[in-house]
DNA sequence: CGAGGCGTTGAATGGCCTCAACGATGGTGG
DNA sequence: CCACCATCGTTGAGGCCATTCAACGCCTCG
């Protein structure tokens, strides 16, 4: 497990914003060619792996990132040290919008699945948002998709039975995805999404697993029986 | 308890920006008196008792709101019924953020305390946001603002113990009022800000006064002995 | 090969939910 | 004016479900 690789070692080049391939889906979707020539500051990208700190809470932000690929978690901490998961970062997400602000990052930002990653300075958005109608408008959108889904999580995932929260999960992982079939995250993970223990999720997964509502096709891949997770998920 | 009142009979005037009371910890504080000339639209004031709907959920999002006083509760549902309450709006808070984007409203907003309100057409944010940078950034402000609570109540008000999240809660209600006294909300209300049953809530809250953590001073006022409440809710 | 991480399972406890009843309060209508 | 009803907070009893603490097998990695 690569705990400790530092942004710095895991450099894979600079980026080339106007070829890129996720161009239409990003933050910078609505830029035009004459708006990249007002960036002067490198576009870095970088490769992570599981377990990787993006960022931790309570640094300056002084940098925003757009996922390629791969998934991350944003975590927050209990006084009593318990860790909560308050959101996932997966393809075409922006992390760090907090920083536009001109403060701190307010979560850990850690990688759960092997991520590409782009990072650029804080003060490009803030500078191009101010005079770019189409990034204002952008940044708002990822505001609320952002404000959905914490808000998706306080009514899906933290409310209602140990079943009927790993279910809605299983239901949500899932929609992300193109394929049927989903790639789980740790018990403790998923625990940590649902605050529930992760010996609860562990039986509830395997008693998923038994009953049929879940396949496991290699480790820890499983293929989904969509319409009775969606039974359970709605007890 | 006034459950129907249309805004139409709630209206209790026009407002007058520029003397507004509120007028530096408002949305449009950054504003100039020569912005305000571009306001075209009316901006009118309501007067709302517990149990109005401000607005509902799926209602096209054409009007903003600043709440002058009082309490909203925003709302979603559950498809078995139940409800949660994923946020409050009290004094200052902007409602209808959402609305910015072109959609529907995201939640129901419902009266919890009597609430004075300013309602402004959405479009007129849209417009003066793209060319006022302070109005911008106090958007931004704002998004920021409720993605934080709504992440705080996933950590703080989802997570532990009923005692726990109890102590958690009325803490948070004494944080943003002055006075050392406070309001509660009924228990029921109380229970779907906290993912706790009616009964559970009462029976904390009537404990918590038993071991006189909490006196009551007046019908539902409550002095907090917040030192030994905080032990609580940090476990 | 041993160590450690992870998923799983068991047993026992306890905390929360469910269902139920009751008093207090406030509003309504006869 | 008062009987009546609805709502709300409270409390009790019982049962279930999640937690806690523990053990074990599997796997990877050093």
């Amino acid at each position: 497990m690569a705990k400790n690789v530092t942004l710095r070692e895991a450099w894979s080049g600079h980026a080339d914003c106007l070829s890129c391939s996720l161009r239409e889906s990003v933050l910078f979707a609505g830029l035009k060619e004459e708006d990249f020539e007002k960036i002067h500051d490198p576009i870095d990208q970088y490769l992570l792996q599981p377990g990787a700190y993006l960022y931790h809470f309570g640094e300056q932000g002084d940098y925003m990132f757009t996922v390629r690929r791969g998934a991350l978690k944003l975590v927050q901490y209990l006084p009593d040290g318990n860790q909560r998961i308050v959101r996932l970062a997966r393809d075409t997400d922006v992390l760090g919008l907090e920083a536009l602000l001109g403060g701190t990052y307010e979560h850990d930002a850690i990688v759960l699945q092997t991520t590409e990653i782009c990072r650029f300075p804080t003060r490009v958005v803030r500078a191009l948002s101010e005079e770019n109608p189409a990034l204002h408008r952008e940044l708002m959108s990822r505001w609320q998709r952002a404000l959905s889904e914490a808000e998706a999580w306080l009514t899906e995932l933290s409310t209602g039975s140990a079943r009927q929260r790993v279910a809605r999960l299983l239901l949500r992982l899932m929609r992300d995805q193109n394929s049927r079939e989903c790639e789980l995250f740790s018990r403790e993970n998923m625990g940590a999404m649902l605050g529930i223990t992760t010996e609860t999720t562990s039986r509830t997964i395997a008693e998923f697993k038994r009953q049929g509502l879940i396949i496991e096709r290699s480790a820890n891949r499983f293929l989904l029986d969509i319409p009775n997770l969606r039974r359970i998920a709605e007890g």
